[in-house]
RNA sequence: GCUGCUGUAGCUCAGUGGUAGAGCACUUCCUUGGUAAGGAAGAGGUCAUGGGUUCAAGUCCCAUCAGCAGCUCCA
């Protein structure tokens, strides 16, 4: 082994061994020298764990003496397809630009399924023109031609990509660059775009792109900000690839919540009944029933008591809990046991906002005196501030009601209710809690994302050094209540607050204490675990459990929130063993997050075939013919009675006919019986999955039903090879 | 809320300025059967709503409402 040279650098495998190369050698040489097989298959290069240009020279990249340790990325490594989909952006970016005029560049990142590039440009892209597009992009990949990488100053930079007619890059650099004494282009044939890479050594790597969608967005995603057009498109190392991704959008499409629900008539939403406002119906209802049932019965036995709370509470009550001023935009607006309430707090919001002047507030002084109200104390020519606290004595007399938007400051009333003692906590308040808020119109999604809901809520309260332990607690719980739906394939997402932000209440060390105490027990669990900045809620961090679903999907259900401020706000104390008040730490908890979304998820992860002991038709009783009718209603009588959900189908056609529809309305099991039946009293079951199980007596039948629903068995959920593939954003991209 | 697309029977969808259609589902009748579709007849529409253009509008234009996709947001 020789020491390197000045001119060369010394390189390091991954299975340890050193080569030496010249220092302008780059990764393509380096495989280049192991085969040529090799060199054509590298997408990228991976050096000391960094991602860089295969065409990188490694004598730039050699930090000190030490060799280099390169790793070689093929097709093979996950971490090159985010490579070449942002490659691949370029390139679809490339062709825009080629079709259409006036195009101004603005990111084009990797996402989880492809990528996209937002323009800015006049003319409207429709999903008509894609084909003339992807032709200008073949084009491009046909011509294989490279992916070069340049450095230039900042000032330099700029000048570039004002000749380029790029003012969103220069804003860019104006602004998000300011710091960066130079930036990297990179150059494919005539088209340049300010980029960090790293990029794949040529186009002809695309074997298979494909676009997807285009749709709006906006410049640095700020709403009042420019109006951009967001092309989406995936690309693969093969065609194959391609088409499974392809095979899985349409899975999820067939999968649709929206559309199994009404199918199989499980839930409505109906805009006369008002947007985002769920109808259970009946069949929905049933598996509603069966995932509270199973969860109240599981609480119960876990320590926790149940409550109820109101529907509505006074505003006061949330201006405590600080919820009020703070969701004041997406809350329903204050129900108001008067007019002259909506009056005075139509006027307390234009003083706050300061859109009243004199002679509005002379006639509105005026206006109240109709309705009684008399405001000796209100001076004109006093502060807004002062003005809202004289008109605020009298909105405590004309009460103001909010639609109850989350239940914990009722929670924390209830604690409130009666002296507590340390010897009583933790305190477990559960309740169904059904809240309401005025999402806007665009989230809505079916019973994903609703106005109205129930969560699955509950509060607890205890000492300090009890939170360790219920928090370790409730993330058991969730975990049981994941594995009993089938759910077994999640990750903790840990929400802290962003160190920066402004919209956080409480104190630093409270914060410190709450995010340490979650990071501690997360840590023990053994559970997979990230931390996200910035994504805490405003009163405390919280872990989320993130579900992936049979296809791949990622849901946020389940939740754990960790709370030192709404107890402060409330002054919820209780007597310690010292005989002093002391203040609780509170939990939110949620394992279910929403019985809205916890359905709507489960009907797409079982594409609407719920496992048994959630399915609202158990068994359907099937005639051979009317004359076997009164059979068929005497066996249901006693499958009913076994506590089996069952119905009879009393329809005049064939038995052919009948399982049809059953198989088709995804019914579990069906109890076909005629004449043979009635004589012994068994009956032919039908599995939904396995088909006929021949006769049995209807008690066996009861028996292994009744085992299958007890054991909350989960059968044949269809399970996709396709993972969806891991993206690095940090790692690859244009947007710095 | 923003941008774009869509709105015809309970559902899925045809309908090219000139009298509103199909399949499934539904109702009635016939059929009474053995593990994924028996037959016949019938009923069902203010073509999302409101304006406009035209001799004539489901069809073209505008507005509103709702849905969808994306953006933004999610206590």
């Amino acid at each position: 082994m020789s020491t390197a040279s000045a001119a060369n650098v010394q390189v390091k495998l991954p299975d340890g061994t050193l080569v030496e190369h010249p220092s302008d050698a780059t990764s393509l040489d380096v495989a280049r020298a192991i085969s040529e097989g090799l060199a054509r298959n590298v997408i990228a290069a991976e050096i000391s764990g960094t991602m860089v240009d295969a065409s990188r020279p490694l004598g730039e990249l050699a930090t000190d003496d030490q060799p280099i340790e390169l790793k070689l990325l093929t097709s093979r490594d996950e971490a090159a397809l985010s490579v070449l989909r942002h490659s691949a952006a370029h390139v679809m970016a490339r062709a825009v630009m080629r079709l259409y005029e006036g195009v101004s560049l603005a990111f084009g990142p990797v996402t989880e399924g492809g990528f996209y590039y937002d323009f800015e440009l006049d003319e409207k892209i429709s999903e008509e023109d894609f084909p003339k597009i992807e032709a200008e992009i073949k084009k491009i990949i046909k011509d294989k031609e490279p992916f070069e990488r340049f450095i230039v100053e900042r000032a330099e930079a700029r000048k570039l990509c004002d000749d380029l007619d790029q003012d969103l890059k220069v804003e860019h650099i104006d602004t998000g660059l300011a710091d960066q004494a130079t930036v990297s282009f990179y150059r494919q044939g005539e088209f340049i775009d300010l980029c960090r890479g790293p990029h794949i050594p040529d186009a002809g790597k695309i074997k298979a792109i494909k676009l997807m969608s285009v749709a709006g967005s906006h410049w640095k995603a700020d709403t009042a900000g420019r109006q951009l057009q967001r092309l989406y498109g995936t690309a693969f190392f093969d065609k194959k690839e391609l088409k499974a991704y392809l095979a899985q959008i349409e899975e999820a499409k067939r999968r649709d919540h929206r559309v199994l629900g009404k199918q199989h008539g499980l839930f409505a939403i109906n805009p006369e009944v008002g947007q985002g406002l769920c109808l259970w119906l009946p069949k929905g209802a049933r598996v509603r029933v069966a995932l509270e049932d199973f969860l109240r019965k599981e609480l119960l036995s876990r320590g926790y008591d149940p409550v109820y709370s109101p529907h509505i509470g006074r505003v006061e009550m949330y201006e405590t809990s600080g919820h009020f001023p703070y969701y004041r935009d997406s809350q329903f607006a204050p129900l108001f046991g008067s007019e002259v309430g909506a009056m005075l707090d139509a006027w307390s919001q234009k003083l706050e906002q300061g859109t009243i002047d004199r002679d509005g507030e002379e006639k509105l002084i005026e206006a109240a005196k109709v309705f009684g109200v008399e405001l000796p104390k209100y001076k004109l020519s006093g502060a807004a501030e002062d003005k809202r606290n004289v008109l605020h004595e009298w909105q405590m007399v004309h009460e103001r009601y909010l639609l109850k938007p989350m239940n914990c400051p009722h929670h924390c009333q209830i604690f409130k209710a009666q002296q507590r003692s340390y010897r009583q906590l933790p305190l477990r308040l559960f309740e169904f809690g059904t809240v309401y808020r005025h999402e806007q119109t665009g989230e809505l999604n079916g019973m994903l994302r609703v106005r109205g809901l129930t969560q699955d809520d509950a509060h607890i309260f205890c000492t300090a050094d009890q939170v360790e332990h219920e928090f370790r607690a409730t993330i058991e719980l969730t975990q049981f209540v994941l594995r009993s739906v089938g759910l077994d394939d999640y990750s903790v997402q840990l929400s802290l607050r962003d160190p920066n932000g402004d919209k956080y209440v409480g104190s630093e060390q409270n914060w410190n204490q709450a995010e340490g105490a979650l990071r501690g027990v997360l840590e023990q669990s053994g559970l997979t675990y990230h931390e996200e900045e910035g994504e805490a809620a405003f009163y405390g961090p919280k872990a989320d459990f993130m579900v992936r679903d049979c296809i791949g999907r990622s849901w946020q259900l389940g939740t754990v929130q960790l709370d030192y401020n709404l107890p402060e706000r409330f002054k919820l104390e209780y007597n310690g063993r010292d005989n002093q008040a002391h203040r609780p730490v509170m939990i939110h908890r949620a394992p279910f997050g929403s019985l809205e979304r916890f359905t709507g998820m489960l009907i797409e992860h079982f594409a609407g075939a719920f496992p048994l002991w959630l399915s609202p038709e158990q068994i359907r009783v099937l005639p051979l013919s009317d004359k076997s009718l009164d059979y068929a209603v005497a066996v249901a009588k006693q499958l009913d009675e076994a506590g089996l959900k069952v119905t009879v189908d009393s329809s005049g056609g064939k038995v052919q006919a009948k399982i049809r529809n059953a198989q088709l309305e995804l019914v579990n099991y069906m109890a076909v019986v005629g004449p043979k039946e009635a004589e012994t009293g068994m009956v032919a079951l039908r599995d939904r999955i396995d088909g006929d199980l021949g006769s049995m007596p209807t008690a066996e039948a009861v028996a292994r039903l009744k085992q299958e629903i007890q054991s909350r068995q989960v059968r044949q959920v269809v399970q996709t090879s396709f993972a969806a593939a891991a993206v690095d954003s940090d790692a690859i991209g244009n947007e710095y």
